[in-house]
DNA sequence: CGCAATCCATACTCGTGCGTATGGTATCGA
DNA sequence: TCGATACCATACGCACGAGTATGGATTGCG
């Protein structure tokens, strides 16, 4: 009943604990992050978790930095690449639109703000993208302080759409409308 | 050691109840929202919180659609009274962004969207106010589908920093230059 | 005044989830 | 092959928070 789909994983390490533990908060929040659940889920009990890490605590901050590594620096490698910096923007608003499962993490975090080890976390993660945003935007043509505060929009109006989505189901938009959606978003944040 | 500031009040209704659910709701979040906890913040037990409700769940489901009620109608209507629809946008803009701590309990309840009891609240305010956002977008001139798109992302905008500044304490943003920001907002998101 | 209804305190039970103790089994190198 | 190390199971203890039982206090009303 339990069922874990992984085919007879005998003997665990840290970072299945760790991967899991992120499935788990990507799907469920950081709230429902059990060691008993995750024990369950992997198909043994809690005396493998304790072997491996030494607390629940541990085990989130342990998840926290691997998936602060796992980073889409691959994303952000890609944008830089482009030739023409007008070009990047509209690249870069395609882009996350249209991959959003790596976001999930992101968007659960997002609602365990409270806890603090994930405040950390998040700033600096949050902090980074916004400086590569700003790059982007003064690339663009922008000002100093115009492509600051265009990258402050731009990023809140990510992370506010990550919340009504994912998270709220709000009016369930269908793909085509999401597309004008994304072409908009991309016509009114992009400098002329 | 516990000191309720509340000066001696003596025999509580379910009213306060609600109220002290909202406040402790805004600045702790609802995971937080604990009987014994909300009985020591009033200087009583929970024998009073069980005579006035019967369960946790119905105190929130109640509180819930109190905050709801309570409703920041006397905005939309002054907005509404407007005679140039074109000035509505930003006198609305500017409101939102000076009267921030009527919006801490959306922010908070916008980190409980796991819960089933928020969802269906959250999705009626939000919707309400969205559409709400269309109309000023349409009266300003925008055609029905770029008013919706539009609605949207600034929704998303709004959404956006709250988490981004209530919950996670991004950059620290000073007085002066988060006008700045708010005023770029307005010259990005209304249209010409 | 006196009696109901309302409001609250005290003292429990009970489920849940973390962490510990301890012993068992698999794997690998010498 | 055999012991050491790595990995896991079982069975606990313990804290915390929801909900219950029951009796005491306070208020309004006839």
């Amino acid at each position: 009943m339990n069922a874990s789909a992984k085919p007879e994983r005998t003997r665990l390490s840290a970072e299945d604990w760790e991967d899991a533990a992120l499935r788990l908060i990507a799907d469920q929040g950081v709230g429902a992050l059990a060691v008993e659940a995750l024990a369950r889920q992997l198909g043994v009990t809690k005396g493998s978790f304790y072997w491996h890490f030494r607390t629940r605590e541990a085990l989130l901050q342990a998840a926290l930095e691997r998936w602060e590594q796992y980073g889409e620096r691959e994303v952000i490698a890609q944008i830089e690449a482009m030739p023409d910096p007008r070009a990047r923007l509209p690249e870069l608003f395609r882009r996350v639109a249209h991959e959003l499962a790596p976001h999930r993490v992101y968007a659960a975090l997002l609602k365990a703000l409270d806890h603090p080890q994930v405040v950390p976390v998040m700033a600096r993660v949050s902090q980074r993208r916004m400086e590569f945003l700003t790059t982007i935007y003064r690339e663009a043509g922008l000002p100093a302080d115009e492509a600051l505060n265009r990258a402050r929009l731009t990023y809140a109006a990510y992370v506010g759409f990550l919340q009504l989505n994912f998270t709220l189901g709000l009016p369930r938009i269908s793909h085509d409308e999401f597309d004008a959606y994304v072409e908009h978003m991309i016509r009114t944040l992009t400098p002329a």
